[in-house]
DNA sequence: GGGCAGGTCTAAG
DNA sequence: CTTAGACCTGCC
């Protein structure tokens, strides 16, 4: 067991904004998560965090990253209050909250399946892809499952992906594995160049509209000037500025919010899917 | 039973 | 280049 002080963290709110679909609330509160390579348990008791693994080797770097706990998210909130008081509200209910730092593969394709979806069916989706093909993991006996790789789905088939209730998402699904296994899709490449050139090279790809594109980037690279505008974000900006077409959205996010557009999106999606 | 859920693709103008 | 329809699935 491990303890990292957090300030300006809420480990609650942060995890169920919908960033991340994978998580088990236990009985105590804690949560447990599967990251890339190991399970892990986290409770937050005021601004220490007590996580739990089974492996602790590296283990408070990861929990850093993960949680994005070394990014000071007060300059940020500042800033932007600053450049528009209707925000003011909204940052003030999001206190505490961080973008997290996800397995990017796992991020990719969570969001494809998320696509005209709700999170009921995308985590089952996740889960059951992770039951099958993931590694499992045995811990305080119980049972666990990591996110497959690529490599490790290389032989899946598209049936295979119905069964797991991708429905339509399938093809897309299985196209990004494969593509990924040739290194046609290289993960790396991408931390390499700047966010519009990124989402440019994910855009190509069948399944990957700019909506996607932007929370692979934000949630499995830490780009916090993307902008994916979801319904939830559609209506804040409705509410907000009168606006209904994506044209005028983007316009006024891109403008008002700038490199810290990813991180107002987060809060607004937050804000009023809760309101 | 129709509508909807963190959109995207496709065909048509 | 822009825009309306269709789309797997499960749950309300």
């Amino acid at each position: 067991m491990i303890k990292i002080e957090c300030n300006d963290f809420n480990l609650d709110e942060s995890i169920n904004c919908g960033q991340i679909f994978r998580f088990n609330k236990e009985s105590d509160n804690s949560y447990t998560i599967p990251l890339s390579d190991r399970i892990i348990n986290v409770k937050q008791e005021n601004n220490i965090l007590i996580v739990n693994s089974n492996d602790e080797n590296n283990l408070e770097d990861i929990v850093k990253v993960l949680f994005d706990l070394d990014t000071d998210y007060n300059e940020f909130n500042k800033v932007l209050m600053e450049t528009d008081n209707k925000l003011i509200p909204i940052i003030d209910k999001c206190k505490g909250f961080k973008i997290f730092r996800l397995n990017q593969f796992e991020t990719i394709i969570s969001y494809i399946i998320s696509a005209n979806n709700n999170v009921r069916n995308i985590k089952n989706s996740v889960d059951l892809l992770s039951i099958k093909y993931g590694e499992k993991v045995i811990w305080n006996s119980n049972e666990y499952y990591l996110f497959p790789t690529a490599h490790s789905l290389k032989s899946i088939t598209i049936e295979e992906l119905n069964s797991m209730k991708l429905g339509f998402r399938s093809k897309y699904v299985y196209e990004i594995i494969n593509k990924t296994n040739s290194n046609e899709i290289d993960l790396n490449y991408i931390e390499s160049i700047d966010t519009k050139e990124a989402l440019e090279y994910l855009v190509k790809y069948k399944g990957i509209g700019l909506k996607v594109a932007s929370c692979i980037l934000l949630f499995g690279y830490g780009r916090y000037d993307v902008f994916p505008i979801d319904t939830w974000v559609k209506k804040t900006m409705t509410e907000f500025y009168g606006v209904n077409d994506m044209k005028s959205i983007q316009k006024i996010i891109n403008e008002k919010y700038g490199k810290y557009s990813g991180i107002v999106i987060q809060y607004m999606f937050h804000y009023k899917r809760n309101k």
